[in-house]
DNA sequence: TATGAATGAGGGTTCATTCAT
DNA sequence: AATGAATGAACCCTCATTCAT
């Protein structure tokens, strides 16, 4: 049984996440102040810091949020003895998911860190480098597989399949436009993995 | 033959760019303040409004370095009768020179333009949708040519090699990499173009 | 029953008014900066902030309570039945009897809005023409009934007749001299009365 | 003779002068900036310094002109004999007459000075006391002489004259309307006149 | 828990004035 | 006489954060 207290406490956690979310989305994180969260999420401005300590901390719960998920994910992927194809897909639909249910988040995720020098403290640097690397360990898997070319290095192979799949996000992100239904998904995530596959893939001699 | 006048406002205005240049590179444009470009520029603040107008003044007309550059590669692009290889190309070098000779410049527009919203006023907008819309063409084109696959839009194929080479210049951006000569520089060039043509390409007829 | 809230507010606004007001009288809207208002008030400037939005805001607030009355005063004067002498007697005392109590409100309208056309917003401009408008049509009234002589335009005898009012103020606003009692106070309405309804009189038939 | 020298002098001055006068009267004297009059006069601004030493100098070198005719007027019609209505007639017309003349001169006497002690230095207030001070002489001379009313101050009568001429002249001048010839200027100072004193004259026990 | 009064560091911008050329 | 580069005091306003209630 949970206390009343501790309920409350997650119903307000939550509304400030979520009235967050929504305004550093619309006006950036320096842009947003703790009043307009506040202001959004039906409470006092002073009621925030009662939950959070400081604008930078509720930012970082934010991005746990992200985080969490997709290290989860990836910790997964690793163990998995999946095909590449079906790990880069996770990959991919770990965006785009999160993207139909929660795009401000992957909108931060793109906007505020992942290209963004501003935000960056250490810590940020931190697990935004952990999730190149276990990116590229899967990449690096492939190669050594036999899958992807070795002709080029596992760090380039990688940059050009985030950079293909974090383009497609945030291009969408910025004409804030949705994706409309599963077809139009499947659609995206194949055209990522067709077209890098198709590129990456070892040019064997009685490749096929 | 040049009056010592304009002679000195040529030299400042440069001063006041590269120290705008390197500060926003460093802190962010939000965090530079004006007095930190103008101490860099070992003058007073109170010049640099002599000679631009606001902060955001400043900030476009460095902007427009980049886009100047690169809106004239663009229409050349556009008017050759070059092969898709050698226009994709043109643009992955733009950006790569751009690199070695002004590091602090790409840095700025992939950080405080290319995915951030908040310093995204109606006008930078449309110079950014003008550079991706350029860049359809000229993959629209691949297509129409029969090199590359229909069976994904222009712009989605668009977004692959545009992100792909973003994501190149961002991890090196973020890193603070410098590229090392000619060779390397080859070497990204390649790596892009070749996974993105490869995925890319029109599977020939009897093509599996 | 009031909560202390909001008690804490109305003593806070009426600190700042009170400062502002003695502030701006002594060195005008303009040399007045909102850190002397502040200063005077006992609070921090940023305070002021928390109650008035901005410097213009709170300037404002400041003249509508002098609008407040006078329009007030006006609109009962026009539905009342009152004889002229009696009604131009009214506006007299309002400028009078605020004098009196809040110098400062009176000398702030006279300096920076009856004869300033520098702080004239739209809106502001727009009361001060209700109030010229409204005189107007007591002092056209006075014709209509054949008190005041007609082969004046009734915008002429507004004029002269606030022209006189306004200038006795302002040169008590200029010496800084209070009133001294009713009796005096009487005597300047009555001197203002006399010459110009006296001068403005309809010159009857046998009248000379 | 005049020097080539001290003609370009007097050309720039006037340059000067003509420029600061239109742009104060638009703008006011806080609000227009030394390069604005430069602009305008189509100078440097570094040059209005070799004219003028500061803002403030060329200010009280505007207000001159108003005053040095102004007081020419009233030394003269303090030795004149002429009858009360022909020395106030004067005062009249030197407001009027200057208004259609130079009408930013009357503008910024009645702007700036006449109702505003944000820019009364002690020795502007003192040309002010002084032109008040003549007026109020005038007037007494007429209450000596039996034609005003002795039953108010000369200074009442004075506060009430001058008070119906500015408000005339500031109405026009916050209207920006000029005066249409002769007839018009003739109307004004006579409606003065007439209620001036037709209200303050002296009420003869059988007089009329 | 909850409110909002209170603080003050911080930053963009203006503009009179000086002075080398 | 003429220019405009250069300076920096001044001032408005924002907003994260603290804290009494």
């Amino acid at each position: 049984m949970v206390s009343q207290r501790e309920t409350t406490r997650k119903v307000k956690e939550e509304a400030i996440f979520s009235a967050a979310l929504k305004t550093i989305k619309e006006k950036g994180f320096h842009k947003t102040r703790m009043s307009d969260i506040a202001e959004r999420a039906g409470i006092s401005y002073g009621l925030v810091y009662h939950y959070f300590q400081s604008k930078e901390d509720l930012f970082d719960a934010l991005l746990n949020r992200w985080w969490k998920g997709l290290f989860r994910l990836l910790s997964r992927i690793q163990k998995s003895p999946d095909p590449l194809r079906k790990k880069l897909a996770g990959i991919i639909h770990y965006f785009l998911d999160t993207y139909q249910r929660e795009p401000e988040l992957v909108n931060i995720f793109i906007t505020e860190i992942s290209r963004s020098t501003t935000n960056l403290t250490p810590e940020r640097l931190e697990s935004f480098k952990a999730f190149l690397s276990s990116t590229e360990q899967v990449i690096q898997e492939g190669q050594d597989q036999g899958v992807l070319r070795t002709d080029f290095k596992a760090r380039y192979l990688t940059n050009i399949f985030l950079g293909a799949l974090e383009t497609f996000v945030s291009t969408m992100v910025l004409a804030d436009q949705r994706i409309k239904g599963n077809t139009q998904k499947q659609r995206i995530a194949e055209s990522i993995l067709e077209v890098f596959l198709n590129g990456a893939k070892q040019q064997g001699v009685g490749g096929h």
